[in-house]
DNA sequence: TTGTATGCGTTATCAC
DNA sequence: GTGATAACGCATACAA
């Protein structure tokens, strides 16, 4: 029957227009808020909207009026809290701008250009981390890449990094400290690239020549393997400036349990303030990033560009900030870490 | 010009099929993987779509065929690993379904029910945390919630609680423990009421009276609350059994700045097992859930209902893991913590 | 092998 | 105030 039909496959305008005696056209103004239909009409119409549980279809409604009310966010992975929490504020910003958002996690797929290629195809603009701006086709969609760099016609935003690495190598420096390496990989992420300026900025401040960036990635297990090249004498540092604090923790863990004690004969310093810094003894020198306010950020931008704003050629970046705990030497406030 | 026009608005397969001369269903074909296109054809085709850098329009796509290839996943929040590893297994298990995913934040939203109608516009499926359950409407579309209760025509999966919870209680006896409290708020979480009937059980095995739950919610703040009751004497026990990491985290931290031994005075127990719980000393004893595979199922279930398949009554639970470090009152092993 | 024509469910522009 | 009806961009049954 046209009951079960309607029920099994969504009732349309048209059951709509049919229920309630009317016009397509008519059930369509109601809906839109079109205060020229009469209070009865609008009356019947309503009622038979809730009677049939009416939902316009999203696919017919995109195709009507050339557009989605989606924004797309391609983020590598989702390990550690940083990119949940840059997702978290792209998505509620977009909440607020009454747009839907679609996701991609580029690091499972075989084929990224496909994947961007297809997301594209359902939303309005789409947003992408740094690491994945190569995947960026002429889709015409707006784009903005965050934490990565500006190209023609795509907009970059960041948080700040020079300087905040230059402050905490700094820092380093104050503790008395002279042998400085840089852990990251400086060649996977523009974001690393830049912090090691700043900790070469430090450096040349001083007049001091910087080592070269030990290599090593984001995972607990590249820490673990660069503690332990660093056990087994492959280099020497008496302080490290990491990546990020995934990097740092698991440095540190492996270290102080090869014998080494930290501040004291290492210090170490990492950076993203992951809810584990303040746990962990000592309590880690890190750096915050506003990385919520820059999912919002990138929602916004989109939002701007979608609206026929013309992609800014200057990338913003957002202040960053520097937490100062016991890793790197100072004295352990304990407490609220 | 109509190129200008092309490039900002984007080519259609109109456009496509004039510059290769030949029909918009000849395009269609050959975009389709038809083989029973010439390759001559197929070649004009492909140019032309390559010149216009072409990318079908999802909504007329999704229109016509009648479904977006697209699954809908709402969860609470996104804050600490729990949920953002749900939403890995999901996408990525959803991808490798060529499906795409919408994502909705239900805790930034005003109108929660809103949020999910109008994503079931835009999907052909939707999975909720099972919090989030009481906002399926009558969409028609399928739906399976994660971490809840089955319901008429809606499916439920879920990791394995009150055996874990059990066994976790029934440890902290054989430690010698004989006051212990649950942490959590039973009545917010199914999977936390099933934490406590297990928490129960274990009383009841060895004829004791299990006392109420201590009420607090997720965050670490309400941990830290917990704690200063306890600090407080506002009641007492000798041993915590709390709903998940963060609390367990945050209470342990708190107490021990107050002077509390752990597990000394007090052995305290959490689950999940994120990152901070294996680097904190003591390590936090808990559990840990195939939270990945919980999300992988969901995305795989919603597969098999999309295709036609009938909903299951029963919800399937997958085996959970007990993970004993110290704060239960057991050695400490250190290393890999 | 390829083209014509129709439907998909809305929105929006016309008339009435 | 309300009702036809033309897009919107694609897939596909039916012809040729």
């Amino acid at each position: 029957m046209a009951v079960t039909d309607d029920a099994r496959r969504g009732a349309t305008i048209y059951s709509v227009a049919d229920q309630a005696g009317v016009s397509i056209a008519t059930v369509s103004r109601v809906l839109q808020g079109s205060s020229l239909v009469s209070e009865r009409t609008t009356r019947k119409v309503l009622d038979a909207v809730a009677a049939l549980d009416y939902l316009p279809s999203g696919a017919a409604r995109s195709l009507a009026v050339r557009h989605h009310d989606t924004y797309g966010l391609v983020l590598p992975e989702l390990s550690g809290p940083y990119y949940a929490e840059l997702l978290v504020g792209f998505e509620t910003r977009a909440a607020e701008l009454d747009q839907s958002v679609m996701l991609v996690l580029a690091d499972t797929k075989e084929d990224r250009d496909l994947a961007v290629r297809t997301l594209a195809t359902r939303v309005d603009g789409i947003a992408l981390f740094g690491s994945e701006a190569a995947h960026v086709g002429a889709s015409g969609k707006p784009v903005v890449v965050i934490a990565g760099h500006a190209r023609a016609g795509i907009e970059a935003i960041a948080a700040e990094n020079v300087e905040g690495a230059r402050l905490l190598t700094e820092h380093l420096f104050e503790h008395g400290r002279t042998n400085l390496r840089f852990v990251g990989d400086t060649d996977a992420a523009a974001d690393l690239l830049e912090r090691y300026e700043g900790f070469v900025a430090a450096h040349e401040q001083r007049g001091l020549t910087p080592a070269d960036p030990v290599r090593a990635e984001f995972r607990e297990r590249d820490g673990t393997a660069v503690a332990e090249r660093l056990l087994a004498g492959d280099f020497t540092a008496d302080a490290l400036v990491c990546g990020n604090d995934e990097l740092a923790l698991a440095v540190m863990a492996r270290l102080t349990d090869g014998g080494v004690a930290v501040p004291g004969d290492m210090a170490i310093v990492g950076w993203d303030d992951v809810m584990t810094s303040r746990y962990v003894r000592p309590g880690l020198t890190t750096v915050r990033q506003p990385v919520q306010e820059l999912g919002a950020l990138a929602a916004d931008r989109l939002h701007d560009l979608v609206s026929g704003a013309a992609p800014s050629a200057e990338r913003r970046v957002l202040a960053t900030q520097v937490v100062i705990r016991s890793s790197c030497g100072c004295p352990p406030v304990h407490a609220a870490g």
